[in-house]
DNA sequence: AGCACGCCGACT
DNA sequence: GTCGGCGTGCTC
């Protein structure tokens, strides 16, 4: 029998309100240092945890009970280390979850299942062949822009934002940074390593091939691996590893890449870095791009944030500073403006929708546009960010609506598989033949989607032919058309081979493709955004719009032949609307300029900052009384922080009921980050305290959102 | 969150 | 007589 002398305190994954610690203790037989991965009893179970240093003070374990022993030590692996557990802690802390619960979110879900012994057994194969194919990287020559942005990113420490135009060549300068990096004598004895993140699986594959190619012969097979949610677990497991153990030097991946484990890391790169995907939406609600910064200057690592439309946020964070305003500069500002070796920034045309026929879907101007370029044999997209044939379903006799039986949202009308779908719970049913509130036969849909644009283009183009004398093709590309895996590679394939004319899709087809042929964009609905509730919905519709016109005239040479200019299109009401004006001009400048004004006015972000606690219950009343009493408590407790911050009245959500789930938010906002935070931590164990309550029971979940993205 | 224990309804 | 419904309570 050996004794368990030793103590270690382990991070499990705990539910954050569960009142159980963050970290729990177990003894056994040795020492084991912070960051090694353990399996422990709990309960009935046994799981996986993480050894953590202990926690200052005395521990608050079980005084009064003899610990149970570790079941098992994960022994081939190194430990995670001090830099992947500093940036766990620090996450946890920001966004108010349990320790236990980022640290374990963030290894690959395969290592949870695994028994010691199937690690070790996999730990033995034999990886890809080492790294020592060591050739000389043939490298295309850098423009001017380009060679002074790679420049300065390499002399001066950052963080950086790189403001580049789409074409400008952002993904070279991000090749050359991180070659630079991983090339240079780390010092620590460590092999050098960067991360590069985008904002979408489906624009990892591409970027992969790219460094691949690039980097293969200079690092060796298995330096470039990816790591996104949509990989199996054993290849997720496997990327995990080459990267934990150094052998793999250049990660790829979505947000969840931001917690890999990378001892080396010297360089981090976020492209596209305004993206709303880079906030997890669920469990931990971190910012990928603001966790990338803050891991960045702890690990002594450079940053690099990319984008053609910045967020306000990093926008603002990069203006100069000046002696009167000495807050500017927090990072350096890079400026990338031309396109290289494509053509100009597309020329944008609005179409006032006031001046055509009433429920005009394409205006005639933009139809003889589209199908000019038909004859010429160049493509068109057209963007219209709804999926389905139309949002709504409608009777003429009785005002019956397709309302959701569970959310209090429409169910959005599927002409293809003639559905009615609800887009938030997904309850699903065939769409109905007559009313089902009165029996009539007069039920019509109200609005458009994707699915109808695309039919009706195929009506207005029907006569319309291609140079070759073919009839023209028509595309759609949404969610829908791309729900099996490697659909939308072989849609993309099949714009890229000429095989499509016009392209009609979701935002999912404005986002970084290369499309080489594309030379008419139309937006042909943008108003929903104008208008929002939502102070950020300018900021999206503008990044969406100029991202989409990106995708026009990417090819100098292929403009230059067809003697063409590459046009976008938006159609709208309110045509001279700021955020179309600053789309005609492409300055960002201006546009961010007006914006942050307004914010500024109105102490909004980035000038504030804004916390979200949501209540989800059976009632509104409950999910609202639950807010409620938490801001009274956290007033009659006197609270640290309280005079620097406001807690705005329980509200309804904008969708107020999901899945038949009441919710409600309550909005704080201070104008110090560092005061909300300690009122956030100083509130967490009031609104536990509060949701024990009888008077509470009806409440399903409550959960803090830290700068939440949408309001 | 899991997963037990526990105490009442409809099946073999 | 058992299978199973989900209410309540605990996990170092």
């Amino acid at each position: 029998m050996s004794a368990l002398s030793f103590t270690v305190q382990v991070a499990l994954h705990t539910p954050s309100h569960s009142g159980v610690g963050d970290l729990l203790s177990y003894a056994c037989e040795r020492p084991l240092p912070p960051g090694t991965l353990v399996r422990v009893p709990l309960g009935s179970r046994e799981v996986l945890g993480v050894v953590w240093e202990a926690a200052e003070g005395p521990g608050d374990g079980p005084a009064d009970r003899a610990l149970r022993p570790v079941a098992g030590v994960l022994d081939g692996l190194a430990p995670l280390d001090a830099g992947w557990r500093r940036l766990v802690g620090f996450a946890a802390r920001y966004y108010q979850r349990a320790l236990g619960e980022v640290a374990l979110a963030a290894l690959p879900p395969q290592l949870r299942d695994l028994r010691p012994e199937q690690l070790a057994r996999r730990l033995r194969r034999p990886g890809p062949a080492d790294g020592t194919a060591a050739e000389t990287i043939k490298n295309i020559a850098l423009s001017a822009e380009q060679e002074s942005v790679r420049a300065q990113i390499s002399a001066e420490k950052g963080p950086f934002l790189l403001f580049g135009s789409t074409g400008s060549g952002k993904t070279e300068v991000y090749l050359r940074c991180v070659q630079e990096v991983l090339e240079a004598d780390p010092g620590d004895g460590l092999p050098a390593q960067a991360l590069v993140m985008v904002p979408e699986i489906n624009l990892t594959q591409q970027l992969e091939e790219r460094f691949t190619s690039r980097f293969t012969g200079r690092f060796g097979a298995g330096a470039v691996v990816s790591l996104h949610s949509g990989m199996t677990h054993p290849q997720r497991l496997k990327s995990w590893l080459a990267a934990h153990s150094g052998q793999a030097r250049i990660v790829l991946g979505t947000r969840m890449a931001v917690f890999a484990s990378l001892p080396g890391l010297k360089m981090i790169v976020v492209d596209e870095e305004h993206d709303p995907s880079y906030k997890q939406q669920e469990g931990a609600r971190y910012s990928a791009r603001d966790l990338a910064l803050w891991r960045g200057h702890a690990q002594g690592a450079k940053v690099l944030l990319g984008s053609a439309t910045p967020s306000l946020e990093s926008w603002h964070a990069s203006r100069p500073a000046t002696p009167e305003d000495p807050g500017g500069g927090r990072y350096v500002r890079l400026h990338m403006p031309s396109r290289i070796g494509a053509g100009e920034l597309p020329k944008v045309r609005r179409v006032d929708m006031n001046q055509q026929p009433r429920r005009t879907v394409f205006s005639a101007p933009l139809l003889a546009a589209i199908t000019e370029r038909i004859a010429r044999g160049e493509q068109c997209m057209v963007l219209l960010n709804r999926r389905g044939y139309a949002p709504v379903l409608h009777c003429a006799d009785c005002e019956w609506k397709s309302d959701c039986p569970h959310c209090s949202a429409f169910q959005v009308f599927h002409k293809q598989d003639r559905t009615l779908r609800c887009h938030h719970c997904g309850y699903t049913v065939r769409v109905p033949w007559a009313c089902p509130g009165c029996g009539s036969p007069d039920i019509a849909p109200i609005g458009r989607g994707t699915e109808q644009l695309e039919e009706q283009l195929g009506t207005l183009l029907a006569g319309v032919l291609r140079p070759d004398g073919q009839p023209v093709r028509i595309a759609r590309i949404d969610a829908d058309t791309t729900r099996l895996k490697g659909a939308l590679e072989s849609q993309l394939a099949q714009v890229h081979s000429g095989e499509v004319d016009v392209l009609v899709g979701t935002q999912m087809i404005a986002k970084g493709h290369d499309f080489r042929r594309i030379t008419l964009v139309a937006a042909v609905q943008p108003d929903g955004a104008l208008f929002s509730s939502d102070f950020r919905a300018p900021e999206r519709l503008f990044a969406l719009l100029m991202q989409a016109g990106g995708r026009a005239g990417r090819d100098a040479a292929y403009m230059a032949a067809q003697g063409s200019r590459c046009e976008m299109w938006v159609q709208s009401f309110h045509p001279k609307h700021a955020v179309f004006e600053a789309l005609r001009q492409h300055d960002y400048p201006a546009f961010a300029a007006q914006q942050l004004q307004e914010r500024k006015d109105a102490a909004m972000p980035p000038f504030a900052f804004q916390a979200l606690v949501r209540a989800d219950a059976r009632t509104q009343e409950v999910a609202q009384a639950f807010l409620s009493a938490a801001s009274a408590a956290a007033h009659a407790a006197g609270l640290p922080g309280l005079e620097w911050v406001t807690l705005y009245p329980a509200v309804p959500l904008a969708i107020q009921r999901v899945a038949n789930v009441e919710r409600a938010q309550m909005l704080l906002e201070s104008p110090h980050r560092a005061v909300l935070q300690r009122f956030l931590a100083a509130w967490q164990p009031v609104l536990q305290a509060t949701r024990s309550q009888p008077e509470h029971k009806g409440l399903v979940r409550w959960l803090v959102d830290v700068d939440p993205l949408t309001i």
